[in-house]
This record gives C-alpha cells, structure tokens and sequence, in this order.
DNA sequence: TGTACATCAGTGAACGCGCGTTCACTGATGTAC
DNA sequence: TGTACATCAGTGAACGCGCGTTCACTGATGTAC
C-alpha cells in the first residue's frame, strides 16, 4: 500500500494521473449539478461525457454515494474557506466588520456556486443520505467560523447577547457540545442560540435567493442583503452604531 | 360536459366516488412522501399500496406532474388555512399578537406537516417544476397574510418602518407589484422588502428545524424559536415593548 | 538493459431494477327512449 | 319496466428509458531481479 520507495518525492506518476482524474469526474459533476440540478448527477452521465465506459469510474469512487459525499465535502470546504479569507481580509478588531464580511462572502460565495449550495442546503439527491462521520467536521466548519467571531466580538464588547431576546440558559445539545469543545468553551449557552437562529435568518434568505421566487420579488438584492444582514446583526445585539457604521 | 339534469343537487354517484378516488390518491402520495421522502412518490409506488393497476390512475392525474402540481397547491392552501385561522383567533387590533400568532401557526403546521412543507420548500422532486400559473396564486397566499398583517400594524403605528434597517425607496419587482395590486397599493415600497427578508428568517429557521441539525444542536427548540420570531420583530420595527409583552 | 511478474486502467456486455406512459381490452355503471 | 347504447373504471401486457453495479477481459504501466 505505501510507497517503499522514497526517490525523490511525492506522489508517482499514476497517483497524479489518478488524482487528475478524480478532479475531472467531480469537475463534470458539478457541471451537471448546476446544469440539470441535483438529482440529475448520475455515473452514466458523466462517463457519457467523459467517452469512457461507465464501469470504469468505480475505480476512482466505489459507489455513487461516495460521488456525492466527495462533492458535498468539498463544498464545504469550499465555503469555508471562502469565509475564513473575508474574515482575515478586516482587522481582528473589527467585529462588526468581521461578521459583515462573512456573511457577504457567504453570499458571493453561494450565489457563484449555485449547484454546490443546493447539494448542501437543498433537499438532497433522492436516495442519498450524507453519512455524518464523513461530512459532520467539514459542514460545521463555517458555522464554526461564524460563532468564532461573534464571541469575540462578545467578549470585545461589540455585542452584547442582554441587548438580544434570547434567554440567557437556553439549553443546547449534545452535537453542539461536540463542536464547541475545541473551541473557547466559557461561552454563556445563549451564544449558541443567538448564532444558529442568526445563521438560519442567512441561509433562509439565500435559499430564497437562489431558489426561490425573491428575484423576481425584488430587483435590488444587494440592497435587500445588505438591509438583511444589518437586521440579524441587531437581533445579534451588536452595538447599534457598529450595525449602521460598517461598510460593505 | 355539464350536468344537464338539475334534479335533487350536487355531485353525481360517479362524481362523489371519483373524488373519493382522488383523495384516497393523494393521501398514499403523502404519506410516501413523510416516509420516503420527495423523490420518492411514484405512481406505480402508490398504485402498488393501492392493489390497483398502475395505469388506472391515469384516469384520474393525466400525468405525474399534475399528480405533484395538486399536492402542492394543497399544502399552500392548508398552510394558508391554517395562518389565517391563527390570525383571526386574535384580536384585529392586537397586531403584534397576530404576527406572533401567524409565525406560531406557520411553524405548527411545518411540523405536523414535514411532507408538504418539505415539497414546497425542499428542491423540488427531480425533473419536476411547478407550473406558475397553477401553483402562483396558492403559493403567495401564506406571505399574503403575512404582508396584510405587518401592513396594518404600521398603519396602526404598531411597528414602524423607520425603525429598521431597510431605505425607503428599495425597488420591487414586477412579481411583487402583481401580488400586491389587490392589495393596500399605498404601502411604501419597502414593506415590501421588510416582510420578505423577515420571511425568509422564519422559513430558514424552520427548513433549519424541519431539514437540518438544529434540533440536536439545541435542545429546547420552542424558546427558540419563541426568541428568534421576537428578533425577527424586532427587526420589522415593531414597537420594543410589544415585542417583549407579546405572550405566546 | 532486458526479462518476468504484479498492479492498475479502461472496456463492453450483462443483470436487475423501477419508472412514466400507452393501448386494446373487459366489465360495470349510467342515460335515453 | 325493459332494452340499446354511451360512458367510464380498472386490467394487464408492453414499450422504452436510465440508472447503479458486477464481472471477466484486454492492454498498458509499473516494479524486482
């Protein structure tokens, strides 16, 4: 199984043709995905496309199932670093610039990657159930993001969780105290409340965004997002003039 | 085509036993809905629960599509019912209540009814798209009551459009300017944008809920909630002490 | 450098499945005189 | 009340489709001596 040899380095020249390989299986995927929505991705179809016997792609992914969870791992990943790179973009001081921006990268991000947004948010291809043990890590990661800088900006004082309508011992449970763990820890149980519905206000308005009927509700949707997201950040109790000041 | 005999009233045998039919049918799709999921819901899936032939049932859906296209406007319309109920059920100068009550009603019925909320807000089942001129009407109903409700609390001075985050002047699209012609036309424009994004809060919440991780990331969910319809609130501009009084 | 063997990539046929839809048909139920 | 005809409900076989997956196979590419 491992290589023995260790001549000059990295992988050989198969691990590099097989890894090209799989990128252009999953490359073709997402076309599909985005072309004919989820649900149309099949095997077939894409060595259709490739000019290759369909048999052939089960050397790369052992079953369909392991096809999608690989596309639904890297987007992800993809989002999340996507979000990660605009939060480093401000300073580390800038809370509300901070959350700003992850959510406007959020955004960007699923409005240029429809088809991957739709494999994770959307109802999933008919049959297929993620297996959490592959996706769980990958899939909280940018709510991870989200909760890491509102707790900063929390303890920075740029918002205020008394100001909010969450009770203050809302209960969470136990994925939430899973993914937490490794994270600072002596957040008071509301900061989870307080980020999951805000979180939820986001994505419910992607998801409307994207797949809904909101274009043709409203025609400036940049406006709309931006109106959106100053609206969660006060619900968030962000200091008021930090919600109006920070810019897009 | 017409009944041409007027004798006693109503629907004739055959007419009451075909509609019976075409209840008994869409009750087997939704049921195949909650337990399989959308994708699922086949006519020969629903003819073998049946002990029928599965080409019988073309007598009473000409196709697939129209079989989906009719339980979807059922679930706009139960929703819809069951807003309105919750709406009524409230005093017409109590419009925080009755803006409390429409999003507790909303949510009741998303959870009693996974199915049907999943097809009108899940992607929808694979190759199909609902026909807008069937579905239009039905669908914009439940974001009607919403929309009348919020519409008279500003009237009323009950919540207030200035309070929020939103411009004034935010343009509408030509879908909106159509649902709302029969409506108050004298809104400003950015109602209109105000109960959109709050909406898209409520419904990403619930598909977050109904869908998602939320309930084993926290544990008491109607607080939740409870917190998260006051946030949203809040964010409409309704007046402080109405959305802290405002009992569930 | 050359030979012998193992590993892997890709092929093409086949299996079994479930689907929506059509069609000619048999009976039952209704309607007209 | 009885007969003749039209309408509708339900049947069962068939069509054509696309799918995931398996399997024995042919060549190519790598590795060991």
């Amino acid at each position: 199984m491992e290589s023995e040899v260790v001549t000059k380095s990295g992988p050989s020249r198969r691990e590099r043709l097989r890894a090209g390989m799989v990128e252009d299986i999953k490359a073709i995927a997402r076309r599909q995905l985005v072309e004919q929505g989820p649900g149309a991705v099949s095997l077939r179809g894409i060595a259709r496309e490739m000019g290759t016997a369909s048999s052939g792609l089960f050397r790369y992914f052992p079953s369909y199932n392991d096809l999608i969870s690989a596309l639904l791992v890297d987007a992800y990943n993809s989002v999340a670093e996507a979000v990660e790179t605009a939060r480093d973009a401000r300073a580390p001081k800038d809370h509300a610039g901070r959350w700003f921006a992850v959510c406007a990268a959020y955004r960007r991000w699923s409005l240029d990657n429809p088809a991957e947004f739709a494999l994770a948010h959307g109802t999933p291809v008919p049959g297929y159930q993620a297996p959490l043990e592959v996706t769980g890590p990958d899939a909280s990661r940018t709510i991870g993001v989200a909760l890491d800088v509102y707790a900063s900006a929390v303890t920075a004082g740029a918002a205020k969780p008394a100001r909010t309508h969450f009770p203050p011992g809302i209960e969470t449970g136990p994925l939430w105290r899973a993914i937490i763990a490794d994270r600072a820890a002596e957040h008071e149980p509301r900061l989870a409340a307080i980020i999951l519905t805000a979180w939820t206000s986001v994505v419910g308005y992607l998801v409307a965004e994207i797949f809904g009927s909101l274009t043709s509700l409203i025609d400036d949707t940049d406006r709309l997002y931006d109106a959106h997201v100053r609206t969660v950040m006060a619900g968030m109790g962000f200091r008021p003039n930090l919600v109006d000041a920070t810019g897009g």
